[in-house]
DNA sequence: TTATTATCGATAGAAAATTATCGATAAATC
DNA sequence: GATTTATCGATAATTTTCTATCGATAATAA
C-alpha cells in the first residue's frame, strides 16, 4: 500500500465537506446516482467550481456531462476526513449542552462514538443520561489510557474548562473538541478545535443590525 | 446624528470579535482597565496585526503604548456586532438541542433574548422548559406578528426544518439561526446563518486523522 | 531632559482563497 | 453520424485575507 502524504486543505473547504455530505446522503436516501458539481452548489449558493475544488482535494473523481458517483464521493469525503473509522470519544460536562450531545444519534455517521460521560459536581455522578451513566472526573484520566481514547470534548462552563482540558492531555487524549467559550491553551501536538455558538450568533447579529440600519 | 453606511466586514473578521469580547470581559471582571492587540492575540495564537485589524473595523480607538481601554473596547465591539439592543427571538423545536440552548444564560449579554419555545409535537406542548411554556406551532405566526420578532432559532430535525422556516418568514422573521443539518432555501432579503456542529467537527477529525496518519 | 520601548494607525506587500477560462469528454439531440 | 450541451479537470487570473513595514505617540527609564 501506498501511504501518500496526508494531504493539507483550507479550513473552509474542510468546512464545507460535511454540507456535501449531508446532501449527498440526502440524495442516496432518495435513491439518486449520480450528483453534479453545480447541482451541489445550487443547495447552497456557492459557485459551482468552488464545489469542484473542493471535492479535488478528497480524489475523488468524476465523469464529464454526468457528474460523481454519490456512493464514491460519501465514501471519499467520508475517507478524506477521517470519518470512516469510527472513534471513541469521552465527554465532560453533564450539563445541558453535553447531554444534547449525548442525545445526538448521528455523530456516529461521522465518525465520533461518545463511550463514557464525566462530570466534577457530585451531584450529577451516578445520574444515567440517554442510558449512560455520569461518572466522576477522577476515573476520567485511567479509563482514556486504558482504552486509548483518542477524543475528548469539552461541555463545562468557561471556568473549568482549562482544568479539563489539562486532565485530558495528561490522559492521552490527543484532540479536544471545545464548547466552552474560554480560550484553552494546550502542548504542542494537541489539535484544539472550538466550537463556539457565539462566532455563528455574531455573523447574525451584525448582518441583522445592518439591515434595520439601512432601512 | 450622522448615520455612516453599514460597514461590511470580512465573515472571518466577525467570528473572531466574539473571541475577543470573551477575554475583555474576563479582563473586565479581573479589574484590568487596559489590553493591547498583542496580548490578545497571545490568548488566541493570532498575529498581532490580525486582532489590530479586526478591532480596526469597529471603529475603536487605542492609544500607543497601552493599547484600548477595555470598557470602550467591549462597547465598540458589542455595538458593531448589534448586541448593544437585545434582539427578541422565538426557538422552535423543543428538544435537547433547544433546552440546552434555552438554558444558556449569556445569550443576552450577546443580544439574543429567546422569548417563546414552539414545538410541533402534541406531547411536549405545554411543558416547561426552563420556566417557559412550550406553544404549539400554530400560534408561532400570530405572535411573532405581533411582538415583532426579528429573529428565529431552528432546532428541529432536518425533516422538519424547511417547514419551520418557511413559516417564520411568512410571520416576518427577518433572521434565522439555523441547527438542522440541512441545507434551506428562503427568499432574497431574509438572514440565513447555519450552526452545524459537523463543521467543526469535520476539522477536528481531519486533524486527528492526518496525526494517526502521520506516526 | 533625552533615549528607549511598546503600541497604534496607515500603507504596502505576500499569501491564500475564490472565480474564470479553456480544452476534453460523455451524453443527448438532430 | 454530426452537432450541441453539460460537466469535468487543469491552469490562470482575480479577489480577499492576512502579514509586514514604518512613522507617530505615549509611557518608562536613564
Amino acid at each position: 500500500m501506498t501511504t501518500s502524504a496526508p494531504v493539507v486543505v483550507s479550513r473552509s473547504t474542510l468546512k464545507r465537506l460535511p454540507l456535501y455530505l449531508h446532501v449527498l446522503e440526502d440524495l442516496q436516501r432518495q435513491g439518486r446516482e449520480y450528483a453534479s458539481c453545480t447541482m451541489l452548489a445550487g443547495k447552497f449558493d456557492f459557485a459551482p467550481i468552488l464545489v469542484r475544488k473542493d471535492l479535488e482535494v478528497t480524489g475523488a473523481k468524476g465523469t464529464a456531462k454526468i457528474g460523481f458517483k454519490v456512493v464514491d464521493l460519501i465514501r471519499d469525503i467520508k475517507e478524506f476526513l477521517g470519518w470512516h473509522n469510527v472513534q471513541d470519544a469521552f465527554l465532560v460536562g453533564a450539563g445541558n449542552l453535553g447531554k444534547a450531545l449525548l442525545g445526538y444519534k448521528d455523530f456516529e455517521l461521522y465518525g465520533l462514538n461518545i463511550v463514557a460521560v464525566f462530570d466534577a459536581d457530585p451531584r450529577k455522578v451516578g445520574t444515567r443520561v440517554f442510558n449512560k451513566e455520569v461518572l466522576p472526573m477522577g476515573r476520567m484520566p485511567g479509563l482514556a489510557k486504558r482504552m486509548h481514547i483518542n477524543i475528548g470534548i469539552v461541555t463545562v462552563s468557561a471556568d473549568g474548562a482549562q482544568a479539563v482540558v489539562d486532565a485530558m492531555v495528561i490522559s492521552g487524549i490527543r484532540a479536544i473538541w471545545n464548547f466552552a467559550p474560554a480560550p484553552l491553551s494546550i502542548p504542542d501536538g494537541i489539535i484544539l478545535e472550538n466550537a463556539r455558538l457565539t462566532q455563528s450568533l455574531a455573523v447574525l447579529s451584525n448582518n441583522l443590525k445592518r439591515t434595520l440600519q439601512s432601512e
